[in-house]
DNA sequence: AATAATTAAGACAAAAATGTCCGATTTAAT
DNA sequence: ATTAAATCGGACATTTTTGTCTTAATTATT
């Protein structure tokens, strides 16, 4: 929703920049530690955890329990991870499907009042989110281009 | 932000909708009642009220106090104010230009992950915000095309 | 086998968003 | 003036989101 963070839900943003993050590390074969993960992406130890816990779940990083444990994602995940599935992960099912005034369900036979103005938008978001991969944006933070924490 | 009910907040969702209600009632220079909006609008009868008093103060619409009073927006106020108005006054300033990923700023210079995935969504929807008077809303509404419940 | 390092899981806590209630205030009608 | 109909404003209550803590389970190392 529109808030002042922006788009996204808080838990959503630090599973973006958590996911990214392992990525970055997959990119060169390497787990990391959750520790490490949550200074990575200024987000606090024990709520990166539980997303941590939403994301392995959902089976988009896995986890090694143990000494010597950690969080890892495989460059063939990276690839085939998108967007769509860590924020549908988090924030459930038919996350940027849903009508813009609340509608159970949004319909066009039935369309809300912002419906015309606001589908071209919600489309364009799907489409962004479903055609980035994960590696887009581990790459593009282990170049230096984009950052996970200001 | 992206979640179950769609992009904006709830309150958000429920002022866009009570606008556009008085809105359509302005085009026929007719006020309305809490209670009719409420109704209308499918929204807690106080909480509605809440909703109201904040457009009223964003000098959005206008309340009309005592006995036969209401809420009320003239037909010139309809054109000139745009979508982007009533969300800056329920979310607050900057509500569309923040971060995707929470950073303090969104700052081209320091991008954040999605920075480029996400700025040309919310340029447009900046855009449509603008762009979109409630005039516009509460035509639509008035010509039985678009809807402000289920 | 014992130990240390690590994630998993669930209970708990705090903060923010959403929603309710009630008395004060304003105004029109009688 | 009195009354009735409405909004205003603040305190309160509930729910959801965000965040913490503690204990259990798992695994590598010694
Ligand atoms: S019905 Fe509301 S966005 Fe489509
Ligand atoms: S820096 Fe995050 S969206 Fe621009």
């Amino acid at each position: 929703m529109i808030n002042k963070s922006g788009i996204f839900s808080k838990s959503c943003s630090h599973a973006l920049k958590a996911a990214t993050f392992v990525g970055k590390k997959g990119l060169e074969n390497k787990s990391v530690k959750l520790k490490e993960i949550a200074e990575e992406i200024n987000s606090p130890l024990a709520f990166t955890a539980k997303i941590l816990q939403k994301l392995v779940k959902a089976n988009i990083i896995e986890s090694i329990r143990g000494a010597k444990g950690g969080f890892f994602v495989s460059q063939e995940k990276l690839r085939q991870i998108s967007l769509k599935e860590i924020v549908f992960a988090i924030d459930g099912e038919g996350s940027y499907n849903g009508c813009a005034l609340g509608f159970e369900k949004c319909n066009a036979s039935k369309p809300c009042a912002l419906h015309f103005q606001i589908l071209p938008i919600r489309e364009k978001l799907k489409e962004t989110l479903i055609n980035t991969s994960l590696e887009d944006l581990a790459r593009a933070v282990g170049e230096n281009t984009t950052f996970l924490k200001e």
